[in-house]
DNA sequence: CAGTCGGATGACACCGGTTGCATAGTCGGC
DNA sequence: GCCGACTATGCAACCGGTGTCATCCGACTG
């Protein structure tokens, strides 16, 4: 393959000017710059990144990490994320942990010297390995907070907040929770907003257990729902919820007429199911563009890691209506 | 940032031994190889993969590009791709060209030297534009096939072919055709497909345009749908297709009593929605890991590019039924 | 016309690893 | 006790760029 020498040699200047043609084309006289393009263009020259890399310190990539490329709770996210990188000129790399803390280590550190920043989201990682990767490069985390790691939040007590008080408003005494995998960050962060909101307004609160965030488990979550004397479900995500829907609908339980059904991350297939789901929407997307903002312009550090939070809102459509009587 | 040299000095060893007590620690006698990792442990030492790269030329990562990460069709590609790369110790990085040829070539260019093989899905590049990426690194085309790259093709004649046969068995006789976007290579493909099987079958095809593969295209069409008299519809994808049945469903049309609906690609939204959507199932997971294991232990070299085909099939659900009589 | 300045270029030392080759050291065999 | 073989290590050249510094040249100034 060829190199900046060869193209030097061909071109008749030295290795240098190819390296600044290519760099800063501004410094390099008109004649030599056209002579180096020619030259490099006959030989099908082009820069190595991997060795422009080295030199430098700098990779002009971006990394993205999430659980689950397939969950579309993260498309969005990881749309903006590469929006701004693009904006700023760098190419972005995704990579999918599988829901495997193990195996979101290894793509960590894997990644981690290869960008020149890192947005790690819903992250299961221990702290301990966290920290590992921030010290190997910049990380944003998103929707997970760790003291000395910049972070964006995005808490679901607004969002939850709101979704009871939507409930108690048509009627509702009495919910089933579907709670979220039991390693996840983000599940007692949920569970907590929940009983707390529930607490001020007065709604009992059913605890059914644990459920990974997936369809299926949301179709068998149905059964224990209706095996409980509830008007109205909260499901930790859409996913599940959906589950939740199409099996009361299989079972002849009309939803919402009979019972109501939440669902959490307001993804696009909330909107497209029928009846289309009541969910409570998480500005992830956003938070995608604001890690890479913080990435990519680094306030001036004034001691302790830089922190954002953005609000989560409910979304009402056709799920949830008035408690039967 | 420490590096090998430090360790070196720490460990009281020269530079290579460090070297080599990382990439082949068999070769490094006992002794040496604890006081190596006794040093790297205290100095915080992690080899550099950009520098072990350039040395030697090869990245240990593997690369796929997907029109739109956000697409569930792409989805089981990414996981088998990743599954694949992971079982040969390779890093998987994706990136997605945001349906658009301009920021797909760039994408390739960007990621083409830093990995050692990319899997280029759907591509939409003009055949110079692969070409030249295929000349950085090695390529193989999923759902494309370019003379002199690697292909693993899906060509969807049969299962479209068995989707013809299943409404004529169904009695229909009319069917209209939501097509894909112009600029897709798979376009044309499945326009050819349905009409070469319409034309043996006998069953005449009213050609509604292109539209773009996603949800709200689909509303669009319903419409345009209901003004021929047809009582089948095949749609370029999942997508387009969940569209029409929402829409048809709201105007009061029953599906599949009324309107068959046919979609492409069974992504998993296809078994969420009611009712449950016929589909033909592309089996572009397959298609993943055959191209990564094309890329990774390359056939010796016959003279000609590789060349793999996956056949598609129809899955029958819940939106086709008897034609209306 | 000499002196100064600035812009373009080349030489060379890096960046942080790998690897072929030479050498020192160990051990066994005769 | 010496020789040959084999192992573990070090040296130094590379991979393909970047960036600093010195040099050279022409032009401008006084």
């Amino acid at each position: 393959m060829t190199n900046i020498r060869t193209v030097a040699a061909r071109a008749g200047v030295s290795p240098s000017t190819v390296s600044r043609a290519f760099a800063r084309p501004e410094v390099v006289a008109e004649e030599a710059r056209r002579r180096v393009f020619a030259a490099a263009a006959e030989l099908g020259y082009q820069p190595n990144p991997v060795a422009r890399s080295l030199a430098m310190g700098r990779t002009g990539n971006l990394g993205v990490i999430v659980p689950d490329i397939a969950n579309p709770f993260f498309t969005p996210l990881i749309k903006e994320v590469q929006r701004e990188a693009r904006r700023r000129e760098r190419s972005l790399f995704v990579a999918d942990s599988d829901e495997h803390v193990r195996q979101e280590l290894e793509v960590a550190l894997a990644m981690a010297r290869q960008v020149d920043g890192l947005v790690l989201a819903s992250s299961r990682l221990p702290e301990e390995d966290i920290r590992a990767v921030a010290a190997l490069t910049p990380v944003v985390t998103v929707s997970r907070v760790l003291d000395g790691v910049p972070a964006v939040a995005t808490p679901s007590d607004r969002g939850i907040g709101q979704a009871v008080e939507h409930l108690l408003a048509l009627g509702h005494r009495r919910l089933a929770y579907l709670g979220g995998p039991e390693e996840s960050y983000v599940t007692p962060e949920r569970h907590g907003a929940l009983h707390d909101a529930a607490a001020r307004g007065g709604l009992e609160v059913v605890d059914l257990g644990h459920f990974q965030p997936r369809y299926e488990p949301g179709v068998r979550a149905a059964d224990l729902v209706l095996a409980e004397d509830v008007t109205a479900v909260l499901a930790y995500n859409d996913q599940i919820a959906l589950g939740v829907v199409n099996r009361l609908t299989e079972r002849g339980v009309r939803v919402p007429e009979e019972i109501s059904v939440v669902g959490v991350d307001d993804t696009w297939i909330a909107g497209l199911t029928r009846p289309a789901l009541t969910s409570v929407r998480v500005p992830v997307g956003r938070a995608g563009a604001v890690a890479v903002r913080m990435l990519a312009d680094p306030a001036p550090g004034d001691g302790h890691a830089a922190r954002e939070s953005l609000a989560t809102e409910l979304i009402v459509r056709a799920s949830t209506g008035p408690a039967p009587r």
